[in-house]
DNA sequence: TTTTAATAATAGTAATACTATTATTAAAAA
DNA sequence: TTTTTAATAATAGTATTACTATTATTAAAA
C-alpha cells in the first residue's frame, strides 16, 4: 500500500519553496541523494549545482544555507512518520497493539517502491535520519531554530507517542523521556547495527525481529 | 574524592603526542573550551591558535584535522568513564547494586572541583560528550577510522557494561544494545533536558534523581 | 665547531560559504 | 504596442576555512 502524504514545511526552513519550481525539487530529491552518498560536512552547494547543473546561487535562492537544508529534510522525516502512525493506528483501540505498531514503523526499513512524493524517497530520508539526523539539533544556535519551531514536527511527534504511553500506563512518570529514547534509539541503533556493530546484538541483514523484540523489551519491560 | 587516571590514547590520533609539551596540553585544555564554548562546526585552528597566541600550522603539527582532534576528546572521556566504573565497582559484589553504580556514574554530572587532569576538566568533556560525542562517529569515514580502532574506548565501554548486564540477567540477549543505549540516553536526554525539554519529562535543575529513575526502570524493567 | 634534527613561523593554496552586482526574461501597466 | 516593473538567473566577487610547503630558528649530537 502506498500513502501519498503532503507535509506542510515550516517557511523558515526555506527563502522559496521548492516544492513549487521544477528546479526546487531537484534542489530537494538530488540534494538528498548526494548528502546521502558524501556525507553532510562534505555537502556543499557548489557540488549540488554542478550536479544538478545549474548555479550556486540559483540553490542560495531555495535555502539559507545547507544546515537550514537538513533541518528541511529531517524535519520532512518526522512529519512524515508522524502521518504514518496517525494512519496506522487509527482503526486500532488495544494500546499494546498502539504501542507495538509504533514500534515496528519506527523500526522497519521502507522499501524502495514506496514512493510517496514526487522527489522524496522515503528510503532516502530514512538513511539521511539514520546518518545525520542528529545534526540537524545538535549546534549551538539549538535555541533560536527551536524558537522558529523548527523542531515542532520532533516534538509533535514525541507528544504523540508519549500519548500513547501514558494510555497504555498511566502512572508512568516519564512518556516523554521513553518515547524520545525509542525514537532516538530506532536510528542509533540501526547505525550501530551497519558501522560499529559491536555496540549491538543484531545481525547486519533481517535484523529488523530482533530489533523489535529489543525495543518491545524496553517499553513494555519499562511500563509493566 | 579525586581520581588521578591517566589514559593512554591511540596514537592515530594525533601527529605529536600533546601530553608531552606545554603547547600540545594548552591545545587540548583551550580547544575543548573553545569547542564548547562556540560549537563544533564553528570550531577553527585558526581560532584555536589565536586563543593560545600560536599560530595555525603549530596546531596542525599535534592533530591532523579538527574532527581527530574532536575524536581525541571524546575517546579520552569514554576511557575516563570506563576507569571510572572499574574503579568504583570495585568492591561490590551485588550485580544490582553494579548496575545501579553505573547508571549513576553515567548521569550524575561531575562537580567542577574533580580535576583529575591537568589539562582536561571533566566536567568539560561531560559537556562536550553532550554537544558533539556522537559527531565522533557519525561520519562517511567511520568505518575507516573504526578500523584504525579510533572507537575502540567507546567498544570497551560497552562491553564492559553489557558483561554486568549479563551477569544481571544471563538470559537477555540484547546486552550490548542495551549498553549503548544507556550510554546514548544518559547523554541525548541530558542535551534535551537543556534545549528541547519537552522531548523529556525533566526539570532543568535538579533532575539527577529523577533521570537514575527513568534509566533504572528502563534497565530492571527490561532484564526483570 | 659543525652538522643534523627538531621545532616554529611565514606564506601560500584550493575550496567553502556566502553576498553583491549585473544580465536576462516574463508579466503587468500605460 | 511599448514601457515599466518584477522576478529570476548568471557572473563575479569576498572573507574564511582547512590545509600544505617553504623558510627560519633553535637545540642536540657528532
Amino acid at each position: 500500500m502506498e500513502l501519498d502524504i503532503r507535509v506542510k514545511m515550516n517557511d523558515k526552513l526555506f527563502l522559496r519553496n521548492p516544492e513549487e519550481t521544477v528546479l526546487g525539487k531537484k534542489i530537494v530529491k538530488h540534494g538528498l541523494l548526494l548528502i546521502n552518498k558524501i556525507g553532510f560536512e562534505e555537502f556543499t552547494f557548489k557540488k549540488l549545482s554542478i550536479e544538478i547543473e545549474t548555479t550556486e546561487a540559483s540553490v542560495y535562492r531555495y535555502f539559507e544555507n545547507k544546515h537550514k537544508f537538513l533541518v528541511y529534510l529531517i524535519t520532512w522525516y518526522w512529519s512524515y512518520i508522524e502521518c504514518k502512525i496517525v494512519f496506522y493506528l487509527n482503526n486500532i483501540t488495544n494500546y499494546e497493539l498502539k504501542l507495538k505498531s509504533i514500534i515496528k514503523l519506527l523500526i522497519e526499513e521502507p522499501v524502495s517502491k514506496n514512493i510517496n512524493n514526487d522527489f522524496i524517497l522515503e528510503k532516502d530520508v530514512y538513511n539521511l535520519i539514520m546518518w545525520e539526523g542528529s545534526k540537524a539539533y545538535l549546534t549551538k544556535h539549538v535555541n533560536k531554530d527551536n524558537k522558529d519551531s523548527l523542531f515542532k514536527p520532533y516534538k509533535d511527534l514525541c507528544e504523540r507517542i508519549s500519548k500513547v504511553i501514558k494510555e497504555f500506563n498511566p502512572k508512568f512518570k516519564y512518556a516523554h523521556s521513553l518515547a524520545s529514547t525509542m525514537l532516538e534509539t530506532a536510528h542509533s541503533q540501526k547505525f550501530f547495527i551497519q558501522n560499529l556493530p559491536s555496540l549491538t546484538d543484531f545481525k547486519k541483514v533481517n535484523n529488523e525481529k530482533s530489533m523489535i523484540l529489543f525495543m518491545e523489551s524496553i517499553v513494555f519491560g519499562t511500563l509493566k
